[in-house]
DNA sequence: TCTATAGTACGACGATCATCGTACATCTGC
DNA sequence: GCAGATGTACGATGATCGTCGTACTATAGA
């Protein structure tokens, strides 16, 4: 990661969170691939922000760790530290404007299994 | 790949070829997740039939053969054979019957990219 | 201050992945 | 039959992935 040293503030968030114009269609097709994460964004689906302790999911605390940060990397959630907890939310705006429709429709697939 | 010598003929299309009620949300964003075969099937879009070789595609034959058959197990695509060719084309009915919307919404997403 | 609690960082592990090259199979046209 | 074309099979390689355990940080509450 040689582009970690070269950041300026203008582009820092780039890593952790992208930008709405900076989301790509085969990042976050990647990231709504794993049972696990869709069932995280499944979960996320009704705009309530979630811990990640919040969600009964079946792998251990860091496994957990490691599927949000590939939706967050991906863009497909953000997270908001709170105390001792990190809320976590779904980029709905974000997601509707770059990439139209699609949120819902995988997660009315994913509801169809 | 011990199954495929207890397939009877009511299974035996089971590993390659999906049927319309076996299509799995995971395998099929998994599929859509590669740049590569999201081009192949951006260019199976129109409907017509194509072969692997008239797709220009930026790999070597190998490894179109190899994102075909993800493809093709996923559910995404179906494969005619034809004099020396396969006839490659998207199961747009059984995708739409499955997961009503998503491959319009993922290829329109694929478009704005 | 001490002790939970919530989550992260890091390293490890086996599995899967995308890619390639070479060899092979199958069909067409001569 | 032979040569060319189209695609597959197989094995290899380096990268990424999903998972875990352990150690760590940071906050909240007593």
């Amino acid at each position: 990661m040689i582009e970690a040293e070269l950041f300026t503030d203008a582009h820092a968030h780039t890593a952790g969170r992208p930008e709405r114009d900076e989301l790509e269609i085969s990042a976050v097709l990647h990231a709504l691939s794993d049972p696990v994460r869709l069932q995280i964004v499944a979960a996320l689906h009704d705009g309530v922000e979630r811990s990640c302790g919040s969600l009964e999911l079946p792998v251990t605390k860091s496994t957990c760790t490691h599927h949000f940060r590939v939706l967050r990397e991906a863009g497909v959630i953000r997270q908001r530290h709170e105390g001792t907890s990190r809320l976590n939310s779904l980029r709905r705006d974000d997601l509707e404007a770059r990439f139209p429709g699609l949120l819902d429709t995988v997660l009315r697939a994913a509801a169809t299994s």
